[in-house]
DNA sequence: TCAACTAAAACGAACGTGCGTTCAGTATAA
DNA sequence: TTATACTGAACGCACGTTCGTTTTAGTTGA
């Protein structure tokens, strides 16, 4: 199938991909072997390295792609909700199985394979400065419009919400008997304190 | 030296697992070499594997000791102060840069290494374990006492206290403009809706 | 309409490297 | 003198990657 189109290209990339990010949530970048990841995505390790040069770019590639999923999911709390709606909004939306199976392992493998990789640090501070910066934007119009305290920093609160959507993730990994319920009963309450009061308290 | 003491072997595992602590911190567990920790304990291969089946058991018992010692600083916050008091200081022991320089990316790393190892993974779910019981039981303590309020589940504060624990560690890696100060500030701010309100508030 | 042709895509066995681990030899404390 | 801690060169294996070969989709000419 030679000369083939554009489209075909970018198909391949997608489906490479695809089993990569399988391969990986589930073994780890170093533990998945190319190998593995031909046979998943039905190819000769050949034809992969057609479409990336190597393992390295393809954990890179995936994690921006991994990244603009997570961060597309900011954009709809733009509403005008009041202030403990749209932040108890996001932290469901973020915490619960988004963007897709295996992503909290997949955060945590992130996170740890960004420590030795500068080109994957800086995907991941990406991540995290464009949710801060989402968050920080809720509350600062929550306080123009009175419903927040004005004498706390935005910018700490959402500090404080994203450690609690990255704990959502670690304590569904390793709390056996974690409760989400019992979760967001109490950061609910916790939130009241600095929001009007969020939907479930 | 033969016929050595039981305290020689005692302390050359010591000087074993600082030496891999120091490497394992710097460069994670898979991308170190064997040969790295034994120039770094001044020892050769052949010395290192008389102390330690191989590189595995190597982490394993780095991973146990690492988690007593986090476990450890639990203990002496079983005082009586009020449960404000007690969480923050907790919060501000656990979180700063105990136990070690490295720690947080250690935390990282090592819950991205107990996604596929077992033997790892009980470790790391008895970390939390330990640590989520010694918040419950402030918890507790404090409705017990009337502190705290007595329709919120004191295990889901703990959960959310251990996330904001957790949390400050992902931030100080991967937030470059992270201050500290801010983030105790909101925190304080949000605890004070379920303790009777924190020093720094 | 359909062979013959061509160039790109895909294959997969083979390569080199670097790793964890071992073991025959050496040094040393009792 | 001897049992034992220690050495470090060597081994085997598994990995990421390459490249000579084969297959295939599109093009050409009648």
């Amino acid at each position: 199938m030679p000369k083939v189109s554009q489209a075909h290209v970018q198909a391949r990339r997608e489906q490479i991909l695809r089993a990569a990010y399988e391969c990986f949530a589930r073994k780890g970048f170093q533990k998945t072997t190319m190998r593995e990841i031909c046979r998943r995505a039905k190819l000769s390790p050949g034809a992969v390295y057609l479409y990336f040069r190597g393992k390295e770019q393809i954990i890179e590639a995936l994690a921006r792609h991994y990244g603009e999923q997570r961060s597309g999911l900011l954009e709809p709390a733009d509403d005008d909700r009041d202030t403990g709606a749209a932040i108890f909004g996001l932290l469901g939306k973020l915490s619960e199985l988004s963007p897709g199976p295996g992503a909290a392992e997949m955060d945590v493998r992130l996170w740890a394979e960004s420590l030795d990789t500068p080109a994957l640090r800086r995907l991941v501070r990406r991540s995290f400065g464009e949710l801060i910066e989402g968050l920080t934007a809720i509350f600062r119009r929550g306080q123009e419009r009175g419903d927040v305290p004005a004498d706390v920093d935005a910018r700490g609160l959402a500090w404080a919400v994203l450690s609690l959507i990255a704990g959502f993730g670690l304590l569904n990994l390793f709390e056996s008997d974690f409760e989400p319920e019992a979760y967001y009963q109490a950061v609910g309450r916790m939130l009241g304190a600095v929001t009007g009061g969020p939907p479930t308290a």
